[in-house]
DNA sequence: AGCACGCTATTTTTT
DNA sequence: ATAGCGTGCT
């Protein structure tokens, strides 16, 4: 007896293409297991299991039911997943087309399609591998007529999203400062990633049921305009589950392992969505739910500030009754002085999981920690210490400088520069999101759909074509009271600007007539002809980066390759060869850089996404490394939150500072269950330390420069968390200004030209300001309190000057004022906060 | 249409 | 400090 019945057709489907894509291939292969009664143990592929610890090997052997993994650090968590896979498939228990493998990031998608690739004797590309958004969007081209979208909807990036929430804002002629734009559309990205549509908002007051209304209107003109955000991708996805049982059931039936990596990263909605594919225990007539593989680290969830729900781990293991907890906590990466560093440091969380990294690597090097008298100093340090790691042979790529917000890489990048260091900064633009990029592709998305009006907007007058803002209006106003689009709008408008507008619409009509059946490299040559882009930016002074980066995007579209088939089956083929029907020779090789996606096919009739369409949904996406300076070996500088994921030999964290590390901002919020914020920041320390292999380095500084200010900050907290046996303090006994590093520093930085040609830092989208609350832990000095800095007021007190307190421990004076009795001094006691002491009565010791 | 000036905000980020 | 953005001027 089959315990897995083939999966039912479709609605009104039936269509032989569906099958012939493979994209929906029932899998026979797992008709012949019960996958409830775990199969016996077939001879193992060889070396497939070989060299996997028990913790590592039960989890890749693990039975057809759902199981929490919980992947420490360093612990192998990837090569878990990927063995997994590797083993389902070989062992016969599911076919390629029967199991889905869902990442956060395209990098761990691409990262384990590689290594399944390199496991399995067939190509994988074609299986349900990707990331949610990735998945969410095949799902929805299969479905799109029944998830109410055209065939070729675009997708907007957050730049686009921001635009055209501005758009909405205006055509419903509401006040920008009341209703900030970023702020909306935050809030629209947060209902829908909570899974809410405008009818489950709450409107209590005014301002509410206004942010509700300009979500519904955004919605509509999203709809009209057949485009789509990333948020709207997983929650029509959920929707169309949700609401069609026949799909569900499909679905369900079709997908009987779900892995999903980072667990702990997922939102609501996507835990909703995950629970639609795989079933609701209980909630399923007879059947099992599929057997979801989660792994995670609770300990490693550093991105609640953007909705993730790390209690989706224990709710999952509650719904889904899970009764196989794996703990991976073997590290394959650190020393043990780092380890215990990281455990100690992690140690002082609640509501923990609870999971303790072990070594048999042995303690290594000790931690160092460095004490630095200014910003520029610290940086000055790291350049030196990198020299010597660099000439005892460590490549500079293997060591990276890591720091809490991007504010702190630019004295960094200073020192590293004006020293001829190579550095590489990450987060910077990435690739699709350059503006000629994406005057390019909005270009290409209106030969598509001319009806995108985000598009239109962007280019309708770039390069400048005499269609000034006026014109621009009017255009809308018209838009606006027919309910077209700006493109189906441009008749009714007479007069030169008419002319103008009816001159731009023609030439998107030439290129797409032109276009047809052109190859994908093609179309792009003859648009970037045609738009005038090229010629535009050869007339341009600093045009050429740009041009090349246009040259970028056509070798992009050479690359581009789709996959046909599952598993021995499947064959990639360039984009250009892939009208429905032939079937080209798989490429030589095929290149790990190729970019693949999936041919995208209409579930019921088969037809294929166009390539240009393909390449357009691609695009969007994945925005494309930010590499600006690849290449060269070169000193990794990133945020804390970049750092996520990767391993270095050395790993240098600096701006160990209360107010920086933990941040501020990150101790306002206390919950019932503690403090939140502060257990988050903590979690980040803990990625960082445990991302070094062999060093580790620590700095923090007396003096920062913050908004064009010194700043007098005391050590983080998280210093009286680690443990003192695997620390060396490496600080040089006698500093200050005008003295060491400070000096050597200050001379480099005049002699220097400063940071040209650096990748500017700041880059954000979803993050909305919080209302401005003067920062506590480190109040900027005023200049004119400034000079009393070396004076002394008879108390022996100096600013900048440390000193302790009985009560409040550690701090830095701020300011002093008054004299003899009345002396007072403003001290910044870091956790403990800023006071005003009266110091006839404070007892307060100098230190240092 | 393009530039200059002034204002504002400055934790973390992927898709 | 400084970058990005909007407004207003030439």
């Amino acid at each position: 007896m089959s315990a897995l019945p083939p999966s039912p057709p479709l609605p009104d489907s039936g269509h032989p293409a569906f099958a012939d894509i493979g994209f929906d291939e029932p899998d026979r292969r797992d008709e012949t297991h019960d996958p409830h009664e775990p199969p016996a143990r077939p001879a193992l592929p060889a070396g497939l299991l070989a060299n996997l610890n028990p913790e590592q090997y039960a989890a890749v052997t693990l039975a057809a039911e759902p199981a929490l993994i919980l992947a420490g650090a360093g612990s192998g968590k990837t090569r878990v997943l990927t063995t997994r896979i590797a083993w389902l498939l070989q062992t016969g228990q599911i076919g390629p087309g029967g199991l889905m493998a869902v990442t956060f990031t395209n990098k761990a998608a691409k990262e384990m399609v590689h290594r399944l690739s390199t496991m399995l004797p067939y190509n994988v590309r074609g299986m349900w591998i990707g990331t949610f958004h990735g998945l969410c969007n095949r799902f929805l081209r299969a479905h799109w007529k029944m998830a109410g979208l055209p065939q070729s909807f675009q997708i907007l990036d957050s730049g686009d999203t921001l635009s055209a929430v501005k758009r909405v804002i205006k055509a419903m002629k509401l006040d920008e400062e009341r209703f900030v734009p970023k702020q909306v559309s935050w809030f629209i990205a947060s209902s829908k990633d909570d899974g809410k549509r405008p009818k489950d908002l709450p409107t209590d007051d005014g301002q509410a049921r206004t942010m509700v209304e300009i979500y519904q209107a955004y919605e509509d003109q999203c709809q009209r305009e057949g485009v789509v955000d990333f948020a709207e991708l997983m929650l029509r996805s959920y929707e169309l589950m949700r609401d069609h049982p026949e799909i569900r059931e499909h679905y369900q039936r079709r997908f009987r392992h779900i892995l999903v990596d980072e667990f702990q990263d997922t939102n609501r909605l996507q835990y909703l969505w995950l629970k639609m594919f795989a079933g609701t225990p209980g909630a399923l007539a007879g059947r099992e739910p599929a057997a979801v593989f989660a792994v995670g680290d609770d300990d490693q969830s550093i991105y609640a500030f953007r909705g993730a729900q790390v209690g989706n781990m224990s709710d999952f293991e509650r719904e889904y009754r899970v009764r196989q907890v794996i703990k991976l906590e073997r590290n394959y990466r650190s020393f043990g002085n780092i380890l215990d560093s990281a455990n100690a440091l992690i140690a002082h969380n609640s509501r923990r999981l609870g999971k303790n990294l072990r070594t048999e690597a042995g303690p290594g090097e000790p931690v160092r920690i460095f004490e630095s008298t200014s910003d520029f100093a610290e940086a000055q340090w790291l350049l030196e210490e990198l020299q010597q790691l660099h000439r005892g042979g460590m490549a500079r790529s293997e060591t990276a400088i890591l720091y809490r917000s991007n504010a702190q890489s630019r004295v960094i990048e200073s020192a590293l520069f004006n020293a001829g260091m190579p550095y590489r900064v990450y987060g910077g633009l990435r690739f699709f999101e350059r503006a000629e990029i994406k005057h390019a592709l909005a270009y290409l998305r209106l030969t598509e759909n001319p009806n995108d009006d985000t598009s239109f907007l962007r280019v309708v007058n770039f390069p400048a074509r005499g269609i000034g803002a006026r014109s621009v209006e009017l255009l809308q106003d018209a838009a606006r009271a027919s309910g077209r689009s700006l493109y189906q709008s441009v008749g009714a408008l007479g007069g030169a600007a008419g002319t103008k507008l009816a001159g731009f619409t023609a030439l998107v009509d030439r290129l797409r007539d032109a276009t047809r059946g052109l190859t994908l490299r093609e179309i792009i040559e003859r648009m970037l002809d045609a738009s005038g882009l090229i010629n535009f930016y050869r007339t341009e002074k600093e045009g050429q980066d740009r041009i090349e980066n246009l040259e970028e995007l056509v070798n992009a579209a050479e690359a581009f390759v789709t996959i046909e088939g599952f598993g021995k089956d499947a064959v990639a083929l360039p984009v250009d060869e892939t009208a429905p029907g032939t079937i080209a020779a798989p490429l030589p090789g095929e290149p790990e850089a190729v970019a693949a996606v999936d041919l995208l096919p209409d579930a019921e009739t088969g037809e294929i996404l166009s390539p240009l369409a393909a390449f357009l949904t691609h695009a969007a996406l994945e925005a494309g490394d930010n590499q600006a300076q690849a290449g060269q070996d070169a000193v990794q500088l990133m945020t804390v939150h970049s750092a996520k994921g990767l391993e270095f030999d050395a790993v240098f964290i600096t701006g160990l500072e209360e107010g920086l590390f933990p941040h501020e901002n990150s101790l306002n919020s206390i919950s019932a269950g503690g403090n939140e914020g502060l257990e988050e920041e903590r979690r980040l320390m803990y990625v960082a330390i445990t991302r070094a292999r062999q060093r580790l380095y620590i700095s923090f500084s007396q003096t920062r420069m913050l908004h064009g200010q010194t700043r007098y900050n005391v050590k983080s907290r998280f210093f009286d968390e680690l443990p003192e046996a695997a620390l060396k303090w490496i600080t040089p006994k006698q500093q200050g200004f005008g003295s060491g590093y400070a000096q050597q520093y200050q001379q480099a930085w005049q002699r220097g030209s400063g940071p040209g040609g650096m990748v500017g830092a700041g880059r954000n989208s979803g993050w909305q300001p919080a209302p401005a609350a003067p920062p506590s832990w480190a109040a900027p000095v005023p200049a004119a309190m400034r000079q009393s800095a070396a004076k002394d007021n008879g108390h022996g007190l100096r600013q900048g000057q440390g000193v302790f307190h009985t009560k409040f421990g550690e701090g830095v004076v701020l300011t002093l004022e008054g004299v003899g009795a009345d002396a007072r001094a403003q001290v910044n006691f870091g956790r403990h906060g800023t006071k005003w002491l009266a110091l006839a009565i404070a007892k307060l010791t100098p230190i240092e």
